[in-house]
DNA sequence: CTGAAAGCGCTTACAG
DNA sequence: CTGAAAGCGCTTACAG
């Protein structure tokens, strides 16, 4: 390594040159009151012209400070994986930037239980932080929770799903409409026009389902769009576990059986579960996520095609577009996650 | 912001429990000479105990030192724009961490013209670095820069393609053979059995050639294990321009017309070009890249996949790989990139 | 409104 | 082989 080149720039010759001390240059440097209009003016000027670029490292260690960010994501559940990766990606990136000052702290809610959110959110709030990654699940209660942020000046970025208006730093997640548009594209793979299709939307909470319905409009616009005609039948599963959801295709594919089933989310091994247990080999399947369980079916077969928007880069970049914010960088405001292909070939390859 | 932890850590604990000054403990720390064998030994039991981490930041600002390094890869011709895409992410990663103090500096060789890449390789070599990025197209002259750089003890970062057996800290980018292999998977979804398929190489370079042998090796490999029969043609190109390929392919088309083309690089355009001017429609067409000739020929339905492997992220993951080793962190030594499926309905959300 | 001094956790000569 | 001092480019009290 070399000498660093003898930077006549710092602090230190903006001093000079501007024939003050270096304490005044810092407190316009950090916008600090105390300063008359004039000597601002002057010191801003020559900051200007050397193109200054404070050094982060200095100010950190000067300063003692560290950055404090709260990560608020759903917990994992027995139900669904599925938040596991973005929580590895916010590790990462903490493991990456703990040695300049930042730590991350995380905070869990139960996607079944609304309450847990809303008592997570004022822990948060009470202990204080620079900045919050979140993944507003609830609808109502992440409005609410973000208003209190803003009041309490802390920036924050939203992942894996969207809200309007919230003047947060980033959205980093999929493109809900796309995703399910680009599923009915790859339908064209699978079957032939005028088959039957299956949509199946498997969720608990009200809340968490307009999230589903996104890919819904989108799935049914390629079909419009394309002038291709499909018989879309659908169902909605309130209930998460096996048993009900079995009783529910039995009946369905007894009445209408599909040539293709889509899941508009990660629970499509539940599907092909079903698919196995009453030897369906003849009818195609899709869905969503990176999964252990959805791995396997689609090793075996059962499974044609997974969609996955990065999980854990949306973790990973969520923390790190805080902490670039917070270090004055600009931040891309949306950064839509890729939507990409699943197959039995290509998985072993793929990176969260 | 918080103020940090009044951590009793630092060199400066370290020295009083070790009743030694901090310059001993730096010394030990560093690895530097001249320490008994005793005072290393009791330091070094202390570092351990409180779980020492060195604070890169102070070390960085002490040391004056910037981390210099130097990216070797291919010019963007004007057959290709392929390299812009890692010279992005090279880019990117140099401006997150130029606050940091790392410089990082291109060299740039034209793919067509070996001595461009030797002189180059000296001028590095001459000038001294702390790490090299290099993409290793010309096998033996790589080979050769390589074992130079291992006598100078500078670390290197392979990316696009690897070579073994290198000291290399990491390989980042694609798995050749696997690429290939699920190009033919893919061609499942837009022939059937016993249709025919041509397979093209284009490249003018030998050299640059068994990279694309691998793929095809991959292709071929696929409809092997899985007991498929097809009739697989094959043209070497060793032209680049549009006019002897569209000879070429022209002969070919009229001696056995295929179902699907397969092209295993990026100069697929060419070929869709091709398929324009004849006006062919019914022929299936796939390739390799993210390029903006590429995409208009996909929008416009001439090329129906296009495989892409993150060249941009190879770039960015390169940088960051050599400074993460500079810091004294482990780097993963293989970082295949993961092999995306480019559509009509996807391309706007792929990242490279 | 402004300046001078101490200090962040290290490294780098220099002295012994 | 070891120590003491100066300094990296900032920020933070404190004094005036």
């Amino acid at each position: 390594m070399k000498k660093q080149a003898e930077n006549s720039t710092g602090i230190r010759e903006i001093a000079k040159r501007a024939n003050v001390s270096i304490g005044t240059v810092d407190r316009v440097i950090n916008n600090r009151l105390g300063v008359s209009a004039k000597t601002k003016e002057k010191i801003q000027k020559i900051i200007e012209e050397l193109d200054y670029q404070p050094n982060i490292m200095a100010r950190m260690l000067a300063s003692k400070k560290v950055i404090k960010i709260a990560a608020l994501i759903p917990s994992v559940s027995n139900e669904t994986g599925y938040w596991n990766a973005p929580l590895k990606g916010i590790n990462q990136a903490a493991s990456e930037i703990r040695n300049f000052g930042v730590m991350v702290e995380h905070y869990f809610f139960d996607q079944n239980a609304k309450q847990t959110f809303i008592n997570q959110a004022d822990i948060i709030l009470k202990k204080g932080y620079d900045g919050l990654l979140l993944a507003p699940m609830f609808e109502k209660e992440s409005i609410n929770f973000l208003a209190r942020c803003r009041q309490h000046n802390i920036p924050f970025v939203l992942i894996n799903s969207d809200l309007a208006n919230q003047a947060n730093i980033a959205y980093i997640g999929p493109d809900l409409f796309q995703s399910g548009y680009l599923a009915a594209h790859l339908s064209k793979y699978l079957i032939s026009p005028s088959q039957r299709v299956l949509l199946v939307n498997i969720s608990r909470e009200i809340d968490l389902h307009h999230h589903l319905l996104k890919k819904e409009e989108g799935f049914r616009a390629y079909f419009e769009k394309e002038n291709i005609v499909v018989d879309i039948d659908k169902i909605d599963v309130n209930e998460t576990d096996y048993n009900s959801l079995q009783k529910i295709l039995k009946q369905q594919f007894e009445k209408n059986r599909p040539n293709l089933v889509f899941v508009t989310n990660s629970r499509v091994s539940s599907v092909a579960k079903f698919f196995n247990e009453y030897k369906i080999k003849d009818v195609k399947l899709m869905g969503y996520d990176f999964l252990e369980e959805n791995i396997t079916h689609l090793k075996n077969g059962t499974i044609d095609f997974l969609i996955c928007q990065k999980p854990q880069e949306q973790g990973y970049k969520g923390v790190m577009s805080i902490y670039q914010h917070l270090l004055q960088a600009t931040v891309e405001s949306v950064q839509y996650m890729p939507i990409d292909i699943i197959t039995k070939e290509n998985y072993i390859y793929y990176k969260n």
